[in-house]
RNA sequence: GGCCCGUUGGUCAAGAGGUUAAGACACCGCCCUUUCACGGCGGUAUCGCGAGUUCGAUUCUCGCACGGGUCACCA
């Protein structure tokens, strides 16, 4: 089979939740792949059943149609080296083992888990790293016939070179060159047939004819042995792009153990999914510009794989909350509209309010949707508030001139038949010119009359074409019979 | 512990021997403004340490420190 361009793959392993490192892997192979016209393959690696989670599947493939990464190859849509479920494959592996015994790249190992571990303990009680001794590298053809005849339970291992040393590249890392006595003889295909994940990992990626692998750092060490098993069988080396960790702090790993980040639980907290998909991005990435929000199909055109930093990065929510807030911003309103609705009717179950201008007063102040329901919760009852707020130094108001307003207020308002936001400007602005006071002056207290509250959405105005001419008027009513008191 | 990798402001980071060491978020100040935001302008703050190479190191080399990864018949 021979394959064309670029080919990636992501092969996760259903275990449970998507967390932000993971889609990062599949992201950054996603694009990569995209940038070059190539082709993203999906291949689940479920071969441990003891860690199978029930549902991980189907949330792979959902986060990752979520997020618009969708996959040329896969499970479900098949393709031509299939199948992409790696439980699935598994008759092939031996018969490689086998190539590579007969090649003298690997050996029948037929020692038991018992002396492995007599091994070790005297490895370590000497100060030696354990390793494999090589106890079974350099038995003759008969005593391997003799053993196998008799039924004695064996695995393969790799029989790595004792001398000299193995280089391998990284696109990230660069040239990476280790002693091969530090390798060890890992075993290729365990007792009961079946391929460890290295090993299975390798021959997977070669037929499916993958040239550039991304995956996380944690597979740097053992990618010398990677190489050494591609050499052995003649396969061409895929190009190697090592990722950092994303990290929840200086020094912990970002895990669902610790309950946060995972990509569904950003969206339940009202995350937008671009914007999570573009602050994952740019997490160990940078783009070559100064832009640093992008769509996917923008992202596809700025990645590059020399933007991919060596260290360690940080999830800080506090980052992408304001990516979150930026990508909010440059939503259409009537998207804004549609998607902010859900959280305003939490607190804001009136049906007679205007919710297209609370759509408008609130798109440049969410970052989050799951703040808009505490922003709006004046509008369906006037909260009990302290005449303290009609006080305000820079407006320079007080109790007496914020009573004064709103008394002159009042019946100019009652007086407008077409309750729309610009008549009710029109017609407040036109009393402020008369009267040649300040902006603050009117419309402070107005605000305040009608929210109860010191920080709200939108100015006074707004909140009265919101929330209507007779509940406007009401709360006015409210405010002077309030101040009249205190002022008695 | 052996081996491998990393280390630029609080965070993400650019920079690749000579720079006023970009930019973004956060923070602070000012402006705009009917509050808060948005927007605009400005500010505080960074090259882990020690040697060496060099006329000159954030940049190259070595050592150290710190952090991470890996050393399974797990993936």
């Amino acid at each position: 089979m021979t394959f064309q361009g670029v080919r990636t793959r992501f092969a996760p392993s259903p275990t449970g939740y998507m967390h932000v490192g993971n889609l990062r892997t599949a992201l950054y192979a996603y694009l990569l792949a995209k940038k070059n016209n190539g082709t993203f393959i999906l291949r689940i690696e479920d071969t441990d059943q003891e860690r199978y989670v029930e549902g991980a599947v189907d949330i792979i493939y959902n986060t990752l149609r979520q997020t618009g990464l969708l996959w040329d190859e896969g499970p479900d849509i098949g393709g031509p080296v299939g199948p992409y479920i790696q439980s699935q494959r598994m008759g092939m592996f031996k018969d490689y083992a086998l190539q590579l015994v007969e090649k003298g790249a690997a050996y029948y190992c037929f020692c038991d888990k018992e002396r492995l571990e007599e091994v070790r303990v005297v490895q370590q009680a000497s100060g030696i790293s354990p390793h494999y001794d090589g106890h079974c590298r350099n038995l003759t053809p008969e005593e391997i016939k003799e053993k196998l005849d008799a039924g004695v339970p064996y695995v393969i291992r790799q029989k790595v070179p004792q001398e000299g040393t193995t280089t391998f590249h990284d696109e990230v890392f660069g040239d990476i060159t280790v002693e091969n006595s530090t390798l060890d003889d890992q075993i290729l295909i365990k007792a009961d047939g079946m391929p460890t994940y290295n090993f299975a990992n390798v021959v997977d990626d070669h037929t499916m004819g993958i040239t550039h692998v991304i995956r996380g750092n944690e597979y740097l060490s053992s990618t010398p042995k990677y190489n050494l098993l591609y050499e052995a069988f003649g396969w061409e080396i895929p190009t190697y792009i090592h990722c950092s960790p994303v990290m929840k702090n200086a020094t912990e790993k970002l895990s669902k153990r610790n309950g946060d980040a995972s990509f569904q639980d950003l969206i339940e907290k009202g995350y937008l999914t671009e914007a999570v998909v573009n602050y994952i991005a740019l997490l160990g990435w940078s783009p070559k510009g100064e832009e640093e929000i992008f769509s996917l199909e923008e992202l596809v055109q700025e990645f590059d794989v020399s933007g991919i930093s060596k260290s360690p990065a940080i999830f800080d929510p506090v980052k992408l909350k304001a990516i979150n807030g930026e990508h909010i911003r440059r939503l259409p309103l009537e998207k804004f509209e549609e998607m902010a609705l859900p959280y305003i009717r939490q607190t804001c179950k009136r049906e007679d309010v205007n919710t297209h201008i609370i759509a408008e007063v609130l798109q440049p102040r969410t970052e989050l949707f799951t703040d808009i329901p505490e922003q709006v919760d004046f509008i369906d009852t006037l909260p009990e508030y302290d005449i303290a707020l009609y006080t305000h130094k820079k407006m320079k108001t007080t109790s007496e001139t914020a009573l004064d307003a709103l008394k002159i207020l009042l019946p100019v308002l009652e007086e407008i038949d077409d309750w729309t936001l610009e008549n009710i400007h029109e017609t407040v602005f036109a009393k402020i010119a008369e009267l040649q006071v300040k902006n603050g002056y009117m419309l402070w207290p107005l605000r305040v009359a009608l929210s109860g509250k010191q920080f709200t959405p939108g100015g006074g105005i707004e909140i009265a074409a919101i929330i209507g001419k007779s509940d406007s008027l009401a709360r006015i009513k409210k405010g002077i019979v309030k101040l009249e008191a205190a002022l008695q």
